[in-house]
DNA sequence: GAGCAAGTAGTCAAGTTTGACTAATCGAAG
DNA sequence: CTTCGATTAGTCAAACTTGACTACTTGCTC
């Protein structure tokens, strides 16, 4: 699974009706360009696609009111708002070393409430620790781990990721638990989308700081 | 870059004259259908791919030996031993969190001399302290990093996650250093691939540690 | 008032990935 | 000797991703 139908689900439920590059423009805002896959041709194909499966409705009008071809504006629909919840859930607690889901799950995580964001993220450490069991038993050879030479250095690798891992979320969960943030149903929540016309103080023009391809 | 093509060239080389099957269990064999995107069609695709772009050579002989369609056997060119140290260098140094492309990395690291990979290891210390300065630099805001609410936590993540790394990767040059394996031009090499004919002892029935999706 | 850079909005072809599917042979049981 | 399951080997269509490209408007400058 890619974190593209999360991350664009999730701005346009954010925006409430969005067209395909105001998502782009939220995206960006985020960096998300940054930490996935989120390039203009994956964004629009995921909204027609997303659209076509009903998560997503389509408003075939608006001429554009500042330059450009017509738009197109979605809005999601309750099944996509359920497929939203799914996706985030399942982020939330699945332990697959791929940071771009994590941290797309990370940026929605208060559209859930306070107490299930708890769950959910302890419920990560319990998988986080079944998945560093098994590789440990797994993987290490009955005549001991020299069997495997350097290529022991792959479970040392997915090991060491996954303490770490485990160590954050916890700290995540204590901050939470201390009150930080304002989740669902807490009141003002906290909203990272741009208005219409304001500028993105993140776009410049300078290589981005994990940009080193 | 995925780390499909990285996998392929390694698999091929180390045998020296592979058919795909051979390539695909391999990768069972390394445990890199867990990890990356090792998955048949990947694998033929990446081999086709690669010959068309003289990387491999491909012998269109072999009426299978043991059942099955005829096959076809690869060779590796020179190009292609060129892209494959390039990818291995390029993997080694790159920071960009994306384990599987590590993981690839690390299994092919005896493939360099000693002195290279600790310094190729040292140049991604180098890069992951950079990237490190460059997102706390770039992404807090200069009212302070209130200012990002929750969102704040995806770049303590990211800074986690390049702090551990950095821990991981300095245990490894030092165990290298202390003259841990057997790397290139040091005589018997450990080899990791399936003899023909020999059983994986990883092919299993069950679901493999990291299959929670 | 023509030119042109910057911004807005989106399309497209080429390439890659996925997961289910085909198809052939071997070995053992009946 | 034939049927069945396991193993061997690979194909394919559908979906997704990529990055370059189109096209249109506004505002500025000369």
């Amino acid at each position: 699974m890619s974190a593209i139908r999360l991350l664009v689900l999730g701005a346009v439920r954010q925006h409430g009706r969005a067209h395909g590059y105001q998502v782009r423009n939220d995206l960006e805002y985020w960096g998300a360009h940054e930490w996935s896959n989120a390039k203009p041709g994956s964004i629009y194909h995921a909204l027609k696609q997303m659209a076509k499966q009903g998560l997503l409705h389509a408003h075939e009008i608006a001429p554009s009111t500042a330059g450009g071809p017509p738009r197109t504006e979605y809005e999601i629909t309750d099944a996509g708002t359920e497929e939203f919840l799914r996706l985030l859930r399942e982020s939330l607690v699945s332990y697959d070393q791929k940071m771009d889901i994590q941290s797309a799950a990370i940026g929605f995580l208060v559209d859930l409430s306070r107490d299930e964001a708890v769950a959910l993220l302890k419920e990560r450490i319990r998988r986080i620790e079944a998945w560093r069991a098994a590789v440990t038993e797994h993987y290490i050879p009955e005549d001991g781990p020299e069997q495997l030479g350097h290529i022991g250095e792959i479970m040392n690798l997915w090991v060491h990721t996954a303490d770490s891992d485990e160590a954050w979320t916890r700290g995540l969960i204590e901050r939470i638990e201390r009150g930080a943030y304002t989740f669902s149903g807490e009141g003002e929540p906290f909203v990272g989308v741009l208005a219409e016309g304001e500028q993105n103080p993140y776009a410049t023009d300078e290589r981005h700081p994990d940009d080193h391809r």
